[in-house]
DNA sequence: CTGTTAGCGCATTCAC
DNA sequence: GTGAATGCGCTAACAG
């Protein structure tokens, strides 16, 4: 079924079925497009959108390169970006890096290829500047959550600075001096703003890294436990950390918070289910997700810039307030 | 840069260029060959996959139906499945149709309209066979997980019977008789499944609903709790399920295992790092992935069709041979 | 307001 | 082994 058939269907032309299927960009009688419209649907016409993009130079596809789709920080970011890119008409081509930057620059070229609208990039540390590749296309991208030094686009990050003073604030409420924190395997990125926040704000505490797994996370817990090194008081620089954490804690006999106050940076949906339910600073993901989108598609009317994440007292920093999971 | 220019530079046609950008279908001379690659190179070539598409009618797109893409079970099998197209040289076109029958439908719809190679539909309970349009079309589709009743197209999920089986026969073996079941609000799809190969195995006990989310699972637990009318034992349809249980036992000072013993269906990697972790019946979502993908793009080697999920043994169903969180 | 027509970039047929 | 020419289905000039 093509334009061409609906047309001789409607005995009219290509052009006015043009029209009518896309509302424009020429009026038609009221008449003509009756006719047209029983005749698309009686054949079961669905237009052919890769003809369409060939003619018109647009796909109405945007491409989101992401480092990790696993983890639920990412996955849930990469939800409200599908979600915003669907609600102004977009189809989204998916690819995950896995934390390689030559699969990373691979997925871009393939969908620079597929002639893609724009591309979301969803960068963890490291990784070259692939948005500089799209530039040279001609193609909008913008970055989400993590960019790269010397970057040609745009970021959209919140606030980490402020979160992670909050998070100190609180706990030093809770009387805790000493207040460790859990750093990644470096410090690039958001996660070393995040380090370099709390290095800022706290004199002497001890730092501890591992990788952004719950596994991870749960071997240092474990060993800290059986050397009787735990810190009393800990920030995580990330939920997948602080969820590993607790899986060790509770292994190892130790009570969160009574022996371990605990803070967790992302707030994904995942921190409100674990027991104890994590105090968090919750990433503005919606809000970043959707500014991404209209900073990459020039919407007419663009989302505010996403602010700092807020902080949301739950059981593990030692706040008795909600007695339950609720 | 299109063909036509590489030609150019290259003093021969665009014929000959596309032998040697798609290695046939005609052979080049190796000296004509490095001429054309050596141009292509030069002026920075990218092949445009749209009127590649267009002319040769197959896109190199699949796209990916999902029924929540935020859920990790859900989240997990996307992941693996957009793997497996990966590694096949397919590119992934992913909607959210968030358990929506109609939004379903049109993310189809706009999929068949953007001449996808083929179609993964990853649904949940309910939902019309949107499989069918995509036969009309003329485009290959399988489902994963679950199926619509009086399905058009192979559906690819585990043996849930003997993985229920298998944690009813567990959670006997720490001597409890009476073992409750967590199903979802109906039994529709694989959950009803499992719904019914419990209440086959397991002579009188109890029967509990609720939603498939942690919110709604916390909240049974806790009126359970105060009610005094918890379960010794349970086996709950989903992971979400069991975590949100896990987190009302906490909040209501409930302990797992002492008091109750749990065991989850699902097993997705959320599972392995819960306080404490859970025992479950872990799907093979890998496989899965596997098999549906080559079953749609009939793949020479198919991969065996998954058998049934693999219970792996934590500490909440009770037991104690592994003190550590790994 | 409607119809005719020329490509978009590429794969492929047919001639050489 | 190579090249010229055709058309995939559609959009947008252009002409009526």
């Amino acid at each position: 079924m093509t334009l061409a058939d609906v047309a001789r269907r409607a005995e009219t032309s290509t052009a006015v079925v043009s029209y009518v299927i896309n509302n424009g960009p020429r009026p038609v009688a009221a008449e003509t497009r009756e006719r047209v419209l029983a005749a698309a649907a009686e054949l079961g016409y669905r237009p052919n959108r890769v003809a369409s993009a060939l003619r018109s130079r647009t796909t109405g596809v945007v491409g989101l390169v992401l480092a990790d789709a696993q983890t639920p920080y990412f996955a849930t970011l990469a939800g409200h970006i599908e979600r915003a890119l669907d609600e102004r008409g977009k189809l989204t081509l998916i690819g995950n890096a896995g934390y390689a930057a030559d699969r990373q620059q691979d997925l871009v070229e393939r969908f620079l290829a597929a002639q893609v609208d724009g591309l979301v990039i969803v960068s963890a540390d490291g990784g070259a500047d692939v948005a500089a590749h799209a530039e040279e296309a001609g193609v909008p991208a913008v970055y989400v959550h993590h960019q790269p030094t010397e970057a040609h686009a745009p970021v959209i990050a919140a606030d980490n600075r402020t979160a992670v003073h909050e998070a100190v604030a609180h706990l030093r409420r809770h009387g805790h001096e000493r207040i460790a924190f859990l750093a990644g395997p470096h410090d690039i990125g958001p996660v070393g703003l995040r380090r370099q926040a709390w290095h800022a704000a706290v004199a002497d505490a001890e730092l501890l890294r591992c990788d952004y797994s719950r596994a991870a996370a749960a071997t240092v817990a474990e060993r800290r436990i059986t050397d009787g090194t735990m810190p009393r008081a800990l920030i995580t620089a990330t939920d997948e950390q602080a969820i590993g954490i607790l899986a060790g804690a509770w292994a190892g006999g130790l009570v969160v918070p009574d022996r371990l106050a605990l803070i967790s940076l992302d707030g994904t949906p995942d921190s409100a289910y674990t027991a104890p339910a994590l105090t968090v600073t919750q990433q503005p993901l919606h809000a970043m997700a959707e500014h991404a989108v209209d900073q990459l598609l020039g919407t007419s009317s663009p989302s505010p810039a996403p602010s700092a994440a807020t902080l949301i007292l739950r059981r593990s920093c030692g706040c008795d307030h909600r007695a339950s999971a609720l």
